[in-house]
DNA sequence: CCTTTTGTTGGTCGATCGACCAACAAAAGG
DNA sequence: CCTTTTGTTGGTCGATCGACCAACAAAAGG
């Protein structure tokens, strides 16, 4: 089978989730290749034979982000009965998430790279299709069951975009939950103009 | 006088409005000594000799900055007839600001060092003081003439300042001014319920 | 038990980083 | 015209970057 060779010794899973950990701390061009091999546990040689390169490395930590940090806001923004509540219920979880005690206070998707040398272009437009990709998912839910006239999505998906990137940063800067509990009051408060 | 020696080969205005473009574009960490030496068309000990370091030219950098780009919102925040008048002229003119055809599509304040290296928190921490003046300044407009409850000038600056950070990473992502425009159209929209 | 396969170890590669130094150049002061 | 002062030139400093290699280790296949 395929268990020919030498075994690994890593646990490969876990190795993501700490790579996780450091480039969510620091940022893709703030992590080096030796933060890595220190909070992994491993080689750098390893980090290549089996992730790739810094590069795709990071490209399997966001699928993992996404699929564990970025989970609870979309959920939310499936599950809720109407598009209101499921966009109200959307930017609760993002808050939620954002000042979650155990994680730094901000989005990966949204700063984990916003600029930076010329050489690491690839990752930044990685990063905007992964942005573009979140408006889209909130127009499509506007959209899903009609209850916002056509002519009000475009505004209202970037509008609400907006404020899930505004929050990231409120968080950075030290916000708390509760002080960004009103944000969300706010920008909810607009709703019904907007989708009239 | 203080004309002794021998006199200086560059324009010092000049070289940082060069060094300035430079930041601009590639943020605090992507932009390297040797990026700036080519940029300003002076040699690296002469930026050590007059600018200090790496750190306090940008610190210098930001200042200018602030005096030039920052200064339309800023007015527009002051000059305003009324709170609500003033912050829709606000939020207009960074939109323009951010959207410039001559200037990188981003706010420096908001995106020119998010995250990073352990080394350069101290940066980090500047631009973070920078954010909270401009969410301060907001607020004592609000509060300015008295057309805004007390109750409400906490959320409100909390929200407006939201909004413009969240625009900034909208541009940062390709949105057009026209786009932009229907965002701030519902960020106005929310003043009425906001400001009872 | 030898071969094949796979992974790890320890080290190195060229490039670049921010910082700074010694030697030289060019002005004003006396 | 010599001294003092200030700025520039050309180069170097130690540290670090991402990437990768050769030698070795440890398993399964036959």
């Amino acid at each position: 089978m395929g268990t020919r060779g030498r075994p690994r010794t890593f646990d490969p899973d876990l190795a993501l989730r700490q790579a996780l950990d450091v480039f969510w701390e620091r940022g893709y061009e703030g992590t080096s290749l030796s933060d890595l091999s220190a909070a992994m546990g491993i080689r750098s040689a390893s980090i290549y034979a089996y992730f790739g390169s810094k590069e795709e490395l990071f490209r399997q930590v966001m699928a993992l982000y996404g699929a564990t940090a970025g989970e609870p806001p979309r959920r939310a923004l499936r599950d809720g009965p109407t598009a209101r509540e499921a966009v109200h219920a959307m930017l609760q979880a993002t808050a939620d998430q954002i000042t979650h005690p155990e994680h730094p206070h901000y989005c990966m998707l949204i700063l984990a790279a916003p600029t930076g040398t010329v050489q690491n272009h690839p990752v930044r437009e990685f990063l905007a299709d992964l942005r573009h990709g979140m408006r889209e998912e909130i127009r499509a839910r506007l959209a899903r069951d009609g209850d916002v006239p056509e002519p009000a999505l475009d505004p209202m998906s970037r509008y609400y975009t907006t404020i899930v990137q505004g929050l990231s940063i409120q968080a950075r800067d030290g916000a708390t939950r509760p002080e960004l509990e009103p944000v969300i009051t706010c920008a909810m408060a607009a709703w019904d103009t907007l989708a009239a």
